[in-house]
DNA sequence: CCGCTGATAATCT
DNA sequence: GATTATCAGCGGA
């Protein structure tokens, strides 16, 4: 089980750190290859950014959460709250597939073996993650994390698909990997 | 490879 | 009524 103080940290860490970590749910998953902050102070493009509704309730409660919301009417994200202030998070954008390969293919249909998790929306289907997970405590079962001991080599770019503060380098991928939903620079 | 477009609903103005 | 932390499918180069 993973230490609840892991998610503690200031969130732009937290989402370097979650990069090369292997996250299943109930089983199923792999890699995490690419990761966004979303730090709520100086950030408009944190659904945080004007405060507490029914939406952003999950991101303004205890680090260690999950927060799932519903992107463009069709698909869900979902994110990792933490940080060391309320209404941070960290939207889990790519993983690398490892384990329960099979399972994750038959939810997501016909696709290639590469876009299988590349992508929010890609991602939250393939694991089997919808609203009902809205809020879930992410030290306990269906989620298991496996953390590597050697370091991983990440870089950081700017951040995908938003309009405003697009300025802050607060995405970050898996160094050379070609799981990514897109590659920096 | 690249760019365009429609789908679809909660949230915000 | 407009915007949105997206994706798949299509056509063209």
């Amino acid at each position: 089980m993973i230490d609840r103080a892991f998610f503690g940290v200031d969130v732009v860490s937290l989402a370097r750190r979650l990069v090369g970590i292997t996250l299943l749910v109930d089983g199923v998953g792999g890699v995490i290859v690419e990761t966004e902050a979303y730090h709520r102070y100086d950030d408009a493009a944190a659904h945080s950014a004007r405060g507490v509704t029914p939406r952003t309730r999950v991101m303004f409660g205890p680090p260690g959460h999950l927060y799932v919301y519903r992107s463009y009417g069709l698909h869900w994200c979902m994110n990792v709250v933490g940080g060391t202030l309320p209404g941070c998070a960290v939207l889990l954008r790519a993983i690398q597939p490892t384990h329960a390969v099979g399972q994750m293919h038959e939810r997501r249909g016909k696709v290639t073996s590469r876009l299988l998790c590349a992508g929010p929306g890609r991602l939250t289907q393939a694991l089997g993650v919808n609203i009902s997970h809205n809020g879930a405590d992410l030290s306990l079962p269906p989620f298991t994390w496996i953390i590597p001991h050697r370091a991983t080599a990440v870089i950081a770019g700017p951040r995908i698909g938003i309009t405003k503060d697009v300025h802050h380098p607060w995405r970050f991928t898996l160094a050379g990997s070609s799981f990514v939903s897109r590659r920096v620079g």
